[in-house]
DNA sequence: ACAATTTAAGAAACCGGTTTCCTTTCAAAT
DNA sequence: ATTTGAAAGGAAACCGGTTTCTTAAATTGT
């Protein structure tokens, strides 16, 4: 239906070879001759077709992004940032969640390799350091978006999470308390471990044994997993006078349970959340959180695919990874304890 | 890099059309041969090549989704329920989001033709019923996914706005309240003037005449926007009891500007919205709100564009458009006054 | 015993681009 | 006057699949 190249160079009497000269502009092409393509191409309303030239060029322009769950507001923040620098550098996304399952991962990395996909960004990864060092040193280019995997051997873009947990821990740590606990993903994801383990110090540091007992890594992290770890704590003998929450969606949660509770948030308990996502400036209390941008991570990954991607395409060399930490700052709302005008 | 049907090819011994005719097979291939391309293929670890593939049959197996912004929850969910559907048939998703502009939609539409893409589903259209006809006409397989535009022939997907605001309203109505204002988007969207219709006519039924200093029919939709038209509303001489907001994005602003200001929800303000997205659970108020299901509708949508495909693949006939009306429900929360245990 | 089918497989064209060669023309350089 | 090389453009191969056509052998029918 749409024209193609040689309905131009027929309309313009030129071959296929001095159109696509013209229009790439790799070979001489007399001014004469420029102007009757032109005018056939704007005529005809041609535009080329990406599928047989990413064939002959084996670039799609097109570039994959794998989150867990799109429904997450803070893979949406790091969508939207991703979609806007792709969009403005000439390339369209492939989106897939993979619902924390490996097994939707693996077949999800087949289906865009397939597709040729010229990157895949990496919002989400069950994927071991070796599987993805082995996915780069396969030729597919990739970066990590959030994702920290100490041993993989490309590009990463992710907050310093140690750090943002001691922030979070410290702030409430000012606002007088010491039962802090901590509830956080799964254990297998450098990310919780980090947070983890920044809580353990900020308290350790502030002469306080963080208790097992207010420790929590959960499996699922959406809303309804912060409920019940919530529920959780709050049951406890001694349960905790703040909570640090390792994603603001564990933390609505957390709010969630402390709502059916009757727990007021945050004189009763205090809440840090980490993401820092939208929304929590309108959740039932408005929510403290670290904020690692995940708009901005996702537009410094896709840069920095897009870069890599574009330099190999010039000079096919192996050169080193860049890890990019962005450094935590923390977003001060009033579930922390701090009212407006009055922050610690 | 990886292993081409030549690869497969030259391993089995025989020529490329036999392993082409043996996948798909379109063709007799003897037993002995096909065991030999099979092995062949697992040895190799072959898979075709997608981009290839569509050149050759015109399809790619990908479809276009066009969002107007990712950040907005209503659109997230619904961007999953399609992502779920696609990927279960074996499809994956070209996301682009258009943050309301028409230029950019229509770049976008460019780049998915050129792309060729199997179909596009439109979550947000500023296109012109006829554009979007003529589109369809061209051969693109369309779908809008909850958006109405009454005169284009194509399959719709959509949730009954007018009964839906009818819904919101009434509740409010049966709640004691007469100063029910109305905040909304854009006129030029028949989505909104259905929502705007639905609350007048409920209003109108229970004898009350719509205030016109209590219609807001906002350009943007985001959470400020809300925001500023909340703070409007509450400064008003005769400020409403109660606001229906067309989306719950509105509702959060709205929400936000009552907290600024002082006024509890549902007490000062009752309030109810329309998406029921899930954060509303755990929203300042947690929001009642008007549930068209943007899961739903995404998954629909994709049913009906997927099957189009597939069928006129078959059979390239023209026939009849389908439009899919869900019919809304209450999801009764809190900020319309009703307490839980206690609903009206 | 011979025509008609069915089964099996390959050659070549095609999808819509890009790129490598190759040829021709014409101006500048020796 | 001849060589050199830049300017301009076309033929054909290629990317990795699918499909149409042919051909040939094996099977069936009469």
């Amino acid at each position: 239906m749409a024209a193609t190249i040689t309905d131009v160079a027929k309309a313009a009497g030129v071959s296929k070879a001095t159109v696509s000269k013209f229009l790439n502009g790799t070979h001489y092409v007399s001014q004469e001759t420029k102007e009757r393509i032109a005018s056939a191409v704007s005529q005809l309303g041609y535009a080329p077709n990406r599928v047989a030239q990413g064939l002959s060029l084996r670039r799609s322009h097109t570039i994959g992004l794998v989150v867990a769950n799109i429904g997450n507001p803070f893979y949406a923040e790091l969508i939207r940032g991703a979609e806007e620098v792709a969009a403005s550098r000439g390339y369209t996304l492939l989106l897939a969640s993979t619902d924390g399952e490996p097994k939707r991962e693996a077949s999800i990395v087949n289906a865009m390799r397939q597709r040729q996909v010229d990157g895949i960004a990496f919002a989400s990864v069950r994927l071991a350091d070796r599987e993805v060092t082995a996915l780069a040193k396969d030729g597919v280019k990739v970066v990590l978006a959030s994702r920290h995997l100490p041993d993989a051997e490309v590009d990463m873009v992710l907050v310093d999470s140690v750090k943002g947990a001691k922030l979070a821990v410290n702030h409430l740590i000012q606002h007088g308390h010491k039962a802090i606990a901590y509830v956080g993903g799964a254990l297998s994801i450098a990310q919780f471990q980090d947070r983890l383990k920044g809580w353990k110090e900020a308290l350790r540091e502030a002469g306080i044994e963080p208790s097992t007992e207010h420790e929590l890594s959960l499996d699922r992290m959406d809303v309804e997993a912060g409920y019940q770890a919530g529920l959780q704590l709050l049951k406890l003998e001694n349960p905790p006078t703040a909570i640090f929450a390792a994603t603001d969606n564990l933390a609505f949660g957390i709010m969630k349970a402390c709502d059916e509770l009757n727990r007021a948030i945050p004189d009763q308990l205090a809440l840090v959340g980490f993401d820092a996502v939208p929304f929590g400036e309108v959740s039932l209390s408005p929510l403290t959180s670290v904020d690692g941008s995940g708009l901005i991570m996702g537009q410094r990954a896709l840069q920095l695919l897009i870069d890599r991607i574009e330099r190999d395409q010039r000079a096919p060399s192996e050169n080193r990874q860049v890890r990019m930490v962005l450094q935590p700052t923390l977003c001060i709302r009033r579930s922390c304890g701090c009212r407006p005008g009055m922050e610690i």
